[in-house]
DNA sequence: CTAGGGTTAG
């Protein structure tokens, strides 16, 4: 989307002096900073000057000056300011230097050892951050925090939260810092308990109306824990402003939650209150006119970003747009707006036509996505899936055999799905045909009470979606068995009637999965709410959020 | 002012 540098001060023009005490002054004076006396407070300035303007050159230059001048050994000032500029570099090779400097400085304190923590977490050196957060001597909030944010942010949520659980034993309070990145980890992985619980705290800590960050974070949290109402709750009560991000997210988690006018609802409330919306919002809005069917809404939206907004549509929202024809059976019309795109289309805007070919049973438009897929995006089984299962509904076993051995050829495994489902505290993870879990017989014994009582409903196995070619008898079998199905079983008999059931998948739900869910919700009197790989399903009272449009 | 924060299509 936005360039990463927007809003970063514009880079500065290189330093040619000479010898080194002319380049410190050059640095300096670049800071803006008087340059009568290099002190090691003034050189300690010009690093972070050249820290906030990316300027690694003029820092290594400061470092050389100050070095030459014999500044480095006075106090922790100069040497942290050095540090930080090699740690907040980008490059495994910056980093490098940073750890070399921080051992060979002569004195280290606090803000020593968060600088580098900070680096090693956000960088996601998991191992080596642990192993300087147990050596130094008084890990503050920030150390914590450093470590938290680092590790939710470099796609290590669970080692962030595990983190956090260490940080309440040690009775260390989390600030409003600590209580962002604890709610972006519980929304990667979907930790309800903990992204309520947080919140609470957050709120008695005066940080739930008030503070922007937070609230926009709850919010995000709620959306990807399966509470949308939760987290309108919070985007209604904001106090201090929204923010754009606040009505994006928003925006965003209608979508997501199969609740599209509500999100088009938000967006006129948005525009009545003069927030210009940004690139996100549009993506949002795309979306939810996506999974609503909306084609005509669509392209309205899409073409006003540029006229009416000034922003120029990038690879989301073209990728938006061919799931949004595509989801709608428009594959032609797709194909041509890949066509027509200003950019080279990426592997998602192939895989948005492949999946509005499957839902369609397009082979012809199918192969196209896949031999572009089989390029962009050589490693990614499940595209090969996708494929398999258009043919395997076309009746074709000879092409899914040819699919599964061209798998084979390029060393494709296919991804075992799992499902998890939290009870007590506890994430139980299952998958298909499971049997490690201690209360297997009770679990499929439910499974088979509620699939009796399905079919007395009228419910009867998808068996189109099984890729494998055995008799039917065999497929319904393989099905009965699948993760979600022994998952949401187990939560029956786990919890008190009545309880919502929360389920996390690593794939997207099949089709038979989703038929079976809805009338499990209504024989149960449950709702269940299933974390998919893109989006959420709400099963109540025998229908889904998605109204069957997924 | 030596360390940290929010939204994004399949």
């Amino acid at each position: 989307m936005m360039s990463p540098r927007a809003g970063a001060p514009p880079p500065c023009p290189r330093a040619h002096s000479p010898n080194a005490l002319a380049q410190l002054h050059a640095a300096l004076a670049k800071s803006g900073l008087s340059t009568c006396s290099a002190t090691p407070a003034t050189a300690a300035a010009a690093a972070r000057a050249c820290t906030r303007l990316r300027d690694i050159r003029a820092g290594r230059a400061v470092h050389g000056a100050s070095a030459k001048l014999a500044l480095l050994s006075a106090s922790t000032l100069l040497p942290n300011a050095l540090l930080h500029l090699y740690a907040s570099s980008p490059g495994e090779h910056h980093l490098h230097l940073a750890r070399l400097l921080f051992d060979t400085m002569p004195d280290r304190d606090a803000a020593s050892y968060n600088i580098l923590l900070t680096a090693l977490a956000a960088r996601g050196h998991v191992a080596e951050a642990l192993e300087l957060f147990d050596e130094m001597p008084e890990p503050s909030v920030r150390s914590w925090t450093a470590l938290i944010a680092g590790f939710a942010q470099s796609g290590s949520p669970a080692d962030a939260l595990r983190v956090f659980r260490d940080m309440e034993l040690a009775g260390v309070a989390p600030n409003e810092v600590t209580i962002v990145a604890v709610f972006v980890a519980c929304a990667d992985v979907g930790d309800l308990e903990t992204g309520r619980k947080v919140h609470a705290y957050a709120r008695r800590r005066g940080y739930g109306k008030s503070n922007v960050l937070v609230c926009n974070a709850a919010i995000d949290m709620y959306v990807k824990c399966g509470c949308v109402d939760a987290a309108r709750a919070v985007f209604d009560a904001m106090e201090n402003g929204r923010t754009v991000v606040s009505w994006s997210a928003m925006i965003c988690g209608h979508a997501m939650h199969g609740e599209g006018d509500k999100a088009l609802e938000l967006f006129a409330a948005m525009r009545g209150r003069g927030v210009p919306p940004n690139g996100v919002t549009f993506v949002g809005l795309l979306h939810a006119c996506s999974h609503m069917g909306l084609v005509d809404q669509g392209r309205a939206f899409f073409q006003s970003m540029e006229k009416d907004h000034g922003i120029a549509p990038e690879i989301e929202h073209y990728g938006c747009m061919v799931d949004l024809l595509s989801r709608a059976g428009r594959l032609q019309e797709a194909l041509e707006f890949i066509n027509g795109m200003p950019m080279e289309p990426n592997s998602v805007v192939w895989g948005a036509l492949l999946g509005g070919a499957r839902l369609h049973m397009d082979v012809e438009v199918g192969e196209k996505a896949i031999r572009r897929l089989a390029v962009l995006d050589p490693g990614n089984d499940g595209y090969y899936v996708v494929l398999s299962n258009i043919y395997a509904n076309a009746g074709r076993w000879e092409d899914v055999a040819r699919v599964r051995r061209a798998m084979k050829l390029r060393g494709v495994k296919k991804t075992r799905g799992w499902s998890a489902i939290s009870v007590g505290g506890a994430v139980h993870e299952f998958t298909a045909g499971d049997c490690a879990h201690p209360q297997v017989t009770a679990i499929c014994e439910t499974l088979d009470r509620l699939l009796g009582e399905a079919r007395r409903r009228g419910y009867a196995p998808d068996t189109s979606v099984v890729l494998l070619d055995v008799d039917d008898g065999e497929k319904e079998r393989v099905l009965a068995r699948h993760s979600e199905k022994l998952a949401v079983a187990f939560g029956l008999m786990a919890t008190p009637p009545g309880t919502t059931l929360r389920v996390m998948k690593n794939l997207r739900v099949c089709s038979d999965c989703h038929a079976m869910m809805k009338v499990i919700s209504e024989i149960a009197g449950r709702e269940i709410v299933v974390r998919d790989r893109n989006r959420f399903h709400c099963f109540k009272n025998g229908v889904c959020s998605c109204r069957d449009y997924w």
